[in-house]
DNA sequence: TGCAAAATCACCCGAAAGAATGACGACATC
DNA sequence: GATGTCGTCATTCTTTCGGGTGATTTTGCA
């Protein structure tokens, strides 16, 4: 991705860079200035559309690599594997290795169960300000910057079932 | 998609010809050239590429069905699952059941992935406004309240991997 | 070709969420 | 006793979400 937008700088200031020394070599031919522009706007409208063409086939293909990401993390997670009514242990090394606090933790897996703040105050007998500290702190700790966020990266990591 | 390209040939022309237009009327500077030369680029190329995403964008759209068969006919096929290299098919009965959209479907995985709604708007060219709606109708059709709750109720559902 | 469904966008408003701080007590550990 | 962690709570402020409503455009299908 940032590969391509380099090459596009680097090919479109070659490109900018051709014109204006043909100019000087050519037979300056009268309306120039418009016929370089149609040149340039059509070279870069193709380059541009390849480029776009380019990009989503990227896009799909990393995104596909991500599902098989996941997925090998879910086998190793569960190897021996109960599928029906297994209670979930969280990964505690993960847990541990983020600095996650059991409270935290708590917190988040009722945040992945749909819960609004308020909802797992009244819960927890706690105030709706001690659940946004929690959840602000497991956030910073797995590096999300929304509750949806959180809950993937925690599914991810096997926090969460 | 002809409209598409009629649009961008309008479009194309008449930017050649206010280039054309303003040249007479601003100052014209040294380099004046190079500089509508490269104005024009970027601005076809950003359009270029904005074309690009959009025709593939539909073309996904349409062939998705396609896409949706073959993958039907893998889950006959294997039954058992075959948990590494699937794609994930998400439940079409439990979604035509809900009356859920695809589009509708789309925006409740990006959702899931953790996305604002202001990301999800950019990464599908849409306004922030159109992703609210799609929300909104996602989370009636899912009787959510929250859009971790949608989350939760369409992996239970089996609507999201 | 015409119609129904989908998709798109806008605007408003209130509620929820999140960021940034600061603070305080309980408890363990050294 | 000093230190550190954890849980608790408050306040302020900004951003994001979600509900409600209406409108237009696009699309798919009969």
């Amino acid at each position: 991705m940032r590969r391509h937008v380099l090459i596009f700088g680097v090919v479109g200031g070659l490109l900018i860079a051709t014109l204006q020394y043909t100019e000087y070599r050519f037979v300056v031919i009268e309306h120039s200035v418009e016929l370089y522009s149609a040149l340039v706007a059509i070279l870069f409208a193709t380059f541009g559309i390849w480029l776009g063409l380019r990009i989503t086939r990227r896009r799909e293909t990393s995104s596909r690599e991500t599902i098989r990401e996941t997925v090998v993390v879910r086998e190793v997670l569960v190897p021996a594997e109960a599928p029906a009514l297994e209670p979930f242990a969280p990964n505690k090394a993960q847990q541990q290795a983020l600095g996650i606090t059991a409270r935290e933790l708590e917190i988040l897996t009722l945040v992945a169960r749909g819960l609004s703040n308020r909802e797992i105050a009244t819960q927890l007998f706690v105030s709706e300000n001690t659940v946004k500290t929690h959840c602000a702190r497991a956030f910073d700790k797995l590096g999300a910057a929304r509750r949806t966020q959180a809950v993937q990266r925690g599914k991810e990591l096997g926090l969460l079932p």
